[in-house]
DNA sequence: TGCGGAATTAACCACTTGGTAGGTTTTTGA
DNA sequence: TCAAAAACCTACCAAGTGGTTAATTCCGCA
């Protein structure tokens, strides 16, 4: 959102300088898909919908974009870029120094909270996901390699908690990944549907205590809390989130 | 799916009689329908396409059905009066004569199990109910009210088990109830974009049986799968289940 | 057998879809 | 200041969308 990202297409940002006018486009064309896809899915947005939201005409967006799949696969690449810079750092660049575990169990639980109240972008990762299942859909390997590496990736965090709890290999901690991944995307369409009835965060915390994997607990549970949002400064209309769990 | 389900639109099937012509083709497109709205999700199917598949025009298909929205929760509606038939008599019947919580937690995961040998209905829930999420999706109010019955049915079963089993009220079962609920959900988005990955029936009975709802165990499982399928004879050509978890 | 209603169709409607072609305006940097 | 490049628009395209209408074919029953 908000200022300037790339430089050229799929380029890295520029730093310091005033974005181009292109840039700002681009950056305007994002912001309004994710808000529309996040509304109604893929499928049901158009390239004019989403022009139109942004100040020009749908012509004028494909000059940005080479095609309503790319800019898809845009808006999810750019959501996780703000949302997992931290937890998950392997996700954007594949040398991984990765923070500790506490840390990370911490960045986890806020990162849930923070979704709670972002209705908008759980709801384009909810549903894009669930399309995306089709082997043909443009975000299909998209999905498919998230889902792997988060996988691989909290049962590392799962496995580190242990051992710091002292709770051993009680549990398979590739198992309590995999639960884990799929509580918090279940507990989203849940919550998109009837957000009073479903206490996302509660749930969750509810399940990692039970096994053991919550520290001593008290208030210190989301202090800090924005604090990692960094560069990003999640400015946009719509919303912010949503980026791991889905 | 099979033979004759209703008489007369929304009216209930006839019994012993051949069916009319009417009611094959009616049945033939929702068998239809039930497999493209799977393979692709509601509004990236059309009713050409669907009418194609049954073998008539989309004007027939027009003849039986009023609008497209009104075929999905035909679709959806005629997948509950198979699946849950037992599981939760109350979604079809107000009147519910539950059976006894034993075989309800049974019933439950063979549903998990039969699920995992069918992605085409699985992936029928987890697009739909996921694009429902948006207030004026046709199905949404159809989900909303589904949800609702299931957290509060789980939560009785999850009470009777703790009963059953002595372990008191040490978790809230309606807690229980939503976690398990996700939990079956997501594991069905991860599953269809991953099947060998995710051992969704293994990952649910884990989840029961560390919080000991689980009975003895042993090789009783899975036994009498696939008797509860009573009169829809499961035939079509797609797959089946799907039915209870999303 | 014949008749009435159900089933089905072809043709059409107004509208939307993603994408392209070619020209015009605006930015940008020298 | 000025020209090249990037941005953007109008107009168009072929293909599809859900749905309607009016006519036809078929089925089931008397």
């Amino acid at each position: 959102m908000s200022t300037g990202t790339g430089r050229a297409p799929y380029g890295p940002p520029a730093e310091g300088a005033r974005p181009s006018k292109g840039e700002r486009t681009r950056a305007r064309i994002l912001d309004a898909a994710a808000a529309l896809f996040s509304r109604s899915g893929f499928n049901a947005v158009s390239l004019r919908d989403i022009a139109a939201h942004a100040g020009l005409t749908h012509a004028g967006l494909l000059h940005h974009f080479p095609g309503k799949g790319r800019l898809l696969l845009e808006v999810l690449e750019r959501r996780d870029l703000i949302d997992a810079r931290e937890l998950f750092p392997g996700l954007l660049r594949p040398g991984s120094p990765a923070p500790e575990p506490a840390r990370r169990l911490r960045l986890l639980l806020e990162l849930v909270a923070r979704n709670s109240r972002t209705p908008g972008l759980v709801a384009l990762y909810a549903k894009v996901s669930a399309e995306a299942t089709d082997p043909d859909h443009p975000a299909h390997a998209y999905f498919a390699r998230r889902y792997r590496y988060l996988r691989t990736e909290l049962t590392g965090i799962v496995a580190d908690l242990q051992r710091a709890a002292g709770a051993g290999d009680a549990v398979d901690p590739g198992v309590v990944a995999g639960q884990l991944l799929a509580l918090m995307d279940g507990l989203q369409t849940q919550w998109l549907l009837e957000p009073e009835a479903v206490p996302m965060e509660a749930l969750v915390r509810d399940f990692l205590d039970r096994l053991g994997l919550l520290p001593a607990d008290g208030a210190e549970a989301t202090d800090g809390l924005e604090a990692g949002d960094g560069a990003g400064t999640e400015t946009g209309d719509g919303a912010e989130a949503g980026g791991v769990s889905r």
